[in-house]
DNA sequence: GTCGCGCTTTGATCTGGATCAAGGCGCAAT
DNA sequence: ATTGCGCCTTGATCCAGATCAAAGCGCGAC
């Protein structure tokens, strides 16, 4: 698709107002994924990795799209969707800095990626990791842990669409949000929630009106405080917890 | 918990009538892992398999459990859950026959393991795995192409519960089943559906009453036929396409 | 400033699927 | 043959969350 084209070529990054250039501050932010190799592998990773900055909103690729790319968010928040033909959208995940993006061993997408907040990622050829992971078995076991913990969130999130009520759903994700803050060093509460109600409705399976209407209930009964710049204070962490286990 | 203890000790395995042996037709069984390795590897592999055998409705592990032994699918349907506390389950996938069982990077299970039909299954220690991966790195990249695939599959399923109405849930679980027997070369329709009303419940987020509602509807509209012996003919698959899709 | 637009909130109403309830059917135990 | 127990189906009713509708409320463009 066109968009994803775009990232891909210096000149249609011009013409999408993609602002790309060599990427210095990635291997350094993308630590996740590097933590297990020594400092020459990451030299030669750095050589082919180049910044891409986009405006919130944009759609980076979409589900279908050759899968060639391979991203490591470093600033900002995407989002991660799949869409049914008449526009019912499920959102499957919020990407903070230090995610990876594009990891499948498909040769499509298997969903589409927009920032929700304008931001930054280092991209790569897919090609060229593979290279590389023949060369670096432990940065095979790396990925493997990674897919391996996205698939633990996953069925997290299958029992919450699948059983969890609405008000259960908005403290699961608010606790997760604070949870994953706190462990990529971020404030954790207050937590910065970008997302618009739309987003986290189609996150949690709702609709924006719900989300809008268990935001307020959750504020009238203390549990949360809904404070200016997207941040909610979490007030009472264990009712806030009891609903997210649900008990 | 006590079940998985069983499944680890021969004289347990005894005691909660599990029959447990060493495991000749594993390697056979799990080309799907094994497919990259050599004849010494998969040697060396069957040394450390012994072969377990269950009745329907039995526990293999439970969420928590302390997560020391792998387990591959070689007969039978197994079913994985997770649960809340006052009871309400999700079930997070059925296996067959090759799938794998208890990949993870944690020490503990994510979820709980039962069959949902007799079954047997090929275990192993965790430890001798990882050992493997140590010397085979083609076996890691094997993983980790069944963990992308799984978490894929989440991710569909996460659109299933969070977009999809009753009757393209039951159309989709149909197809779903239909195209994996189909990949295994089992008969893909009519298709073996051996699951309870109330399993397919928990996996589509749903109640049994719904769901047994929506199979008499497709019945009635002429989609599918319910056989005996638990098998479904699937009469038009492109209405049960497009019902899955979500046209 | 004010206009317009997108996002959010709140209210009124509707509805798909849940819940409650009652048989039916198959099958193993007695 | 009868009983009991798990399923599954079907019917009646209910309700959490969807849908429909209408204000607020920023905020950037002009």
């Amino acid at each position: 698709m066109a968009l994803a084209e775009h990232a891909c070529t210096r000149e249609s990054a011009v013409a999408a107002r993609i602002d790309i250039s060599p990427c210095n501050a990635c291997p350094v932010r993308s630590m996740s994924v590097c933590s297990a190799l020594e400092s020459d592998e990451l030299k030669r990773l750095a050589d082919i990795l180049v910044s891409v900055k986009v405006d919130a909103g944009h759609t980076l690729f979409a589900e279908g799209d050759g899968a060639d790319t391979l991203f490591n968010v470093t600033a900002g928040t995407m989002k991660l969707y799949k869409l049914l033909p008449d526009g019912r959208r499920q959102i499957t995940g919020f990407l903070l800095p230090g995610d990876f993006l594009g990891l499948s061993i498909n040769d499509t997408y298997a969903y589409s990626a927009e920032s929700v907040t304008p931001a930054t990622l280092c991209r790569f050829p897919r090609r060229r990791l593979e290279g590389l992971l023949e060369d670096y078995p432990k940065m095979q076991r790396r990925l493997f842990a990674m897919a391996s913990s996205e698939l633990a969130a996953a069925q997290d999130q299958m029992l919450l669409l699948g059983r969890k009520n609405a008000k259960e759903r908005i403290a699961s994700f608010l606790l997760m949000l604070s949870e994953r803050a706190k462990r990529r060093g971020y404030p954790d509460n207050p937590v910065h929630v970008p997302m618009s109600r739309s987003d986290i409705a189609d996150y949690l399976g709702l609709t924006t009106e719900t989300v809008s209407r268990t935001f307020t209930q959750l504020k009238t009964s203390r549990a949360i405080s809904l404070l200016e710049g997207g941040k909610v204070r979490l007030n009472d962490m264990e009712t806030l917890h009891e609903l997210a286990e649900g008990v």
